[in-house]
DNA sequence: GCCGTTTTCGGCCCGACTGTTTTCAGTCG
């Protein structure tokens, strides 16, 4: 079993010993032991297997925890994990997933309904029957209503780091078949979409077909939803993602590559565009309508020549005016992930992160960045352990000394600043004035009204120390909308201030959205592109955040963290100790 | 359940909001 399944076993058991009502520290136990375990570089069964190693030298495990490793190991779950699943059904952990709704309702709910799945909570809302519980209205009853919805909406799709972890995994199992030529994940996945649906994978070479018979008999595949000669479809893990592998000829590799790409908008106006030269596209190649002959599709580019254009990369290919702009030659020169030399808003154990200043940094330096910002939160984000004034000058000061130390990469000293209610900044001037690098970020308040959002949002951008916007529109995939605003005014007046908006690379947040992007890029905003790591893992997210911003059409002049260190100095203006 | 120890116990992040109450429990971050 990998670690991120022993991690979720751990986890939705702390989940039901919550609507247990059992010891909170007990449950934070069973939480940090997963989420040490989800971030722990080696895998934790072959720590077990070694007898000369204990799994409680991973900090967060101890006794208690190791003793359940073991257990999940021999038989894939543990004792107290069944004695919770008799007594609440696992559904019960789906409905955690319902904003006003927690552990206790939830546990009321059960006791007094014997409900534990969405539909019945549904029912119960909408007989106006969960109002009869101690502490629950009208209101709730509106308030889960809207929830469910939204819960719904979203059921069935993937985050895409997820998405990456199956696409990974499995180009590895299939790579270790002889005679497997090609092996790519196409789809949204390949568009570089926040979130999908399903995957689609597609093999080339003679042992295509021995492939799609152990793709069936994947360890980890639960569900075979079909399988014939050229495809086969199944889910896949505890999660469920559902992925189709298909089996291709050589010749129609690049015509079914393009085909399964899509966006479906983007491949009618392809077809269109054929149609009128007078071919006809299909996933198997472009073919003439006269003869029949076919013209084109071992690659995509071979296509996108063929039908004069200029091959467009995946990102793109919305049907956004991407194909007139490859028909003139015009499409943007996209940023890379390669292009990025720094990254700008991370924490560590001084807040909320999980590594130390100094193991950020060096885990940094190794990707080869030249430069990043430590940027923690402030103390308005008391359960982060945010820093006050104090803290906030001392901490820079330390980290500005880790420059003395020769490292091998340029530190900042930043702050993720909370953005108030009314749009000051959580903490003094003087203070922000002694840091290199502050983003600015809302965490709390978020279901303003749209005007006062925008006056919020405005009036951070003024604060003369403030360098960037974090994670403007504060969504979370899958999860929750981004606050209401005016982005068109917001964007202009970064742009107008020289404030950044960040692209958050987080992979459950990815914000901006492309399509803002384009619209603040045609404002003249820049931006930069961020991880906002809290391990040192998640530095290896930045990925995610420049598919972002090339779906949003950003060159890599448009980011301000592909600039050397001496530009990026220069662009940002009066850094602390610059030329010391 | 973990951790650290002035080591076998005691502490473990907590403030603010919401909707329900009529003084606060539950949720959220």
């Amino acid at each position: 079993m990998e670690n991120r399944e022993i991690a979720q076993l751990l986890a939705e058991t702390a989940d039901l010993m919550e609507i247990a009502g059992e010891d909170p520290f007990r449950i934070r136990s069973y939480r940090n032991g997963a989420s040490a375990i989800e971030g722990y570089p080696e895998r934790i069964e072959d720590i077990l297997k070694d007898a000369a190693r204990s799994v409680t030298q991973i900090p967060g495990i101890g006794k208690g925890l190791a003793s359940a490793l073991e257990e999940i190991a021999q038989r894939g779950s543990f004792e107290r994990r069944d004695q919770m699943l008799e007594r609440y059904p696992p559904t019960a952990l789906e409905m955690l997933k319902i904003q006003g709704l927690g552990p206790k309702s939830i546990r009321l709910i059960w006791e007094h309904f014997r409900v534990s799945t969405i539909d019945g909570l549904e029912r119960l809302c909408r007989e106006q029957k969960l109002r009869t519980l101690p502490r629950m209205g009208a209101k709730l009853e509106e308030k889960v209503l809207r929830s469910i919805a939204q819960y719904r909406q979203s059921a069935g799709r993937f985050l895409l780091h997820f998405a990456e972890s199956v696409a990974r995994e499995l180009a590895e199992y299939f790579g270790q078949i002889h005679g497997v030529e090609k092996v790519t994940a196409a789809g949204s996945f390949r568009r570089g979409k926040e979130t999908v649906g399903d995957l689609d994978i597609l093999i080339t070479g003679p042992g295509a077909a021995e492939a799609l018979d152990r793709f069936v008999r994947h360890p980890r595949v639960h569900e075979v939803l079909g399988k014939g000669e050229n495809k086969a479809s199944a889910r896949m893990g505890l999660e469920g993602l559902q992925v189709d592998v298909r089996a291709l000829p050589e010749e129609s590799f690049g015509a079914a590559l393009q085909y399964f790409t899509g966006s479906k908008e983007h491949n009618i106006g392809l077809r269109n565009r054929a149609l009128k030269m007078g071919y006809t596209l299909s996933e198997y190649g472009l073919f003439r309508l006269e003869d029949e002959k076919r013209v084109a599709g071992k690659s995509e580019e071979e296509i996108y020549t063929t039908l004069g254009l200029e091959w467009i990369p995946p990102e793109l290919r919305e049907n956004q005016g991407e194909i007139d702009a490859a028909g003139q030659g015009l499409l943007p020169c996209l940023i890379a992930t390669k292009d990025i030399r720094g990254d700008l808003h991370m924490h560590t154990t001084e807040s909320d992160g999980r590594a130390t200043l100094l193991e950020m940094a060096e885990a940094a330096r190794d990707l080869g960045y030249e430069y990043i910002a430590i940027t923690d939160h402030s103390k308005a984000l008391a359960m982060a352990n945010g820093l006050d004034e104090t803290r906030a000058v001392e901490f820079a000061r330390q980290v500005r000394q880790l420059n003395q130390d020769g490292l091998g990469l340029r530190i900042f000293s930043g702050l993720e600043c909370d953005i108030r209610r009314d749009g000051k900044m959580d903490l003094e001037e003087d203070a922000l004035a002694e840091l290199d690098f502050v983003v600015a970020s809302v965490h709390g308040y978020m279901n303003l009204d749209a005007s006062e959002m925008t006056d919020r949002l405005l009036a951070a951008i003024e604060c003369r120390h403030v360098k960037a916007l974090g994670h403007p529109t504060g969504r979370l995939l899958l999860h929750r909308d981004g606050f209401h605003f005016d982005f068109e005014r917001v964007a202009k007046s970064a742009a107008k201030r020289g404030v950044l908006l960040e692209i958050n690379a987080s992979p459950e947040r990815l914000d901006l959205p492309p399509p803002l992007i384009r619209q603040a890029q045609s404002c003249g905003a820049r931006f930069v592109i961020s991880t906002d790591a809290h391990h040192p893992k998640h530095l290896h997210n930045m990925h995610f955040g420049v598919a972002t911003a090339r779906r949003g059409w950003l060159r890599a002049m448009d980011v301000i963290n592909t600039l050397p260190l001496a530009k990026f100095e220069e662009a940002v203006g009066g850094t602390r100790d610059s030329g010391r």
